[in-house]
DNA sequence: AGAAAGTTTGCAGATCGTGCAATAATTTAG
DNA sequence: CTAAATTATTGCACGATCTGCAAACTTTCT
């Protein structure tokens, strides 16, 4: 029945999930990653060492702030539904940003994970491989997007595939160098310039590849 | 002096790595990989389990057999010396080849190799995320390339580096795709031939999202 | 209030990976 | 050929990540 009442439970699993968040994140920037251990983590969020993976399948998960469970499919059928007027590309790119943004966006913690980023910028390439995870779930959505295009249009489903695959890893690729930009640059301009940038950046490569 | 002979230190340190790359393998196969424990390879190669750290660094890298001995720079070198009369894409993607060929060609391991590849398709994908740890070597070589094309004359050194990344992971997304249906249909035809499908797959692509 | 459902925790244990120092094998020099 | 130097192997101790399980606890539902 979907009430909009959040209730006690699930405040105090969120509050929760943000401690943990937060105290890998401060921990990273006050002694250094490698210092990031586990038991640290916990001990600064004041939960055991079990709890830690109800909440997250990695140590590194709570460190970048991968949240899989944002990524369902219903949130990537939205997506895929809200994109009059986008053309291939930038709906191709709002769908990679759809998995990115619980990561880059938010609260507070924002500004200390790209502090983070800043520091150790290895990590940002571990976000690009959080996309391994997806890879079947946004494939099927870059072919549906491929779909509308009459280009794609006489493919067999193999070769959909991986059309779909090179369209995407391009994608991704020109949203991780976007969002890396966007961290060295202090991240404070809006997250849709990099969305526009990241588009900018697809585009450009493909017009002088051509 | 770089003598021919290979001196029967080296010999014994290459056989203990086939060895151990072999054992890896095999018992993948033969026992799923969730069983193909350090120990059960280390015991399958006859070699005590510290030793096998000294030949790789994960006991993935054992399995999908990655060798970053053969990435120096002068292979690096060598490779963008040699090419008179590729544009821009070829040259990307024999770049990128010239990472992956040490997994994907070889002795009769590649038989078995490709057979694990083909029970567990997501160690493929572990195969992409190996270039992150020549990402910038790989990306100074693809620097490299982009300066000879005119397109890329005018851009500043942090642009140069974006666009590096953008075509960088383009090229490895197809060449992971062109390795993935080569793998699917039983990894028979020659190399050259993969190379060729990830050619084109990069130019499909191109002018498609144009 | 009491049953049902979900959460936290400790504990034991598998597994990976590293540093260190002793031992053994290979190469090199005298 | 022998002794010294170089390099490889090994065992051991250790820290760290992560999982399964069962008991205790908290929130929710009836």
């Amino acid at each position: 029945m979907q009430t909009s009442e959040p209730g006690l439970r699930e405040r105090k699993r969120a509050e929760t999930r943000t401690k943990l968040e937060t105290a890998a994140v401060t921990i990273v920037l006050r002694d250094g990653l490698e210092h990031a251990t586990l038991d640290a983590i916990c001990e600064g969020a004041d939960v055991s060492n079990r709890t830690f993976f109800n909440y997250f399948e990695s140590k590194e998960d709570a460190i970048i702030g991968a949240n899989y469970a944002h990524v369902t499919d219903e949130a990537i059928t939205e997506i895929l539904g809200a994109r009059e007027g986008q053309d291939t590309v930038e709906a191709v790119i709002r769908l990679v940003f759809g998995v990115l943004n619980p990561t880059i966006e938010g609260s507070a913690l924002l500004k200390l994970r790209m502090k983070v980023f800043k520091e150790y910028p290895h990590l940002l390439g571990r976000i690009a491989s959080q996309f391994e995870r997806f890879t079947q779930q946004l494939n099927s959505g870059v072919q549906a997007i491929l779909k509308d295009s009459h280009r794609y249009a006489n493919e067999t489903p193999a070769e959909l595939e991986i059309s779909a695959d090179a369209v995407l890893s391009l994608c991704v690729g020109s949203a991780r160098s976007a969002v890396k930009e966007w961290v060295a640059s202090g991240s404070t301009t809006p997250i849709e310039e990099v969305i526009q940038r990241a588009i900018g950046l697809v585009r450009t490569t493909v017009e002088r590849l051509k």
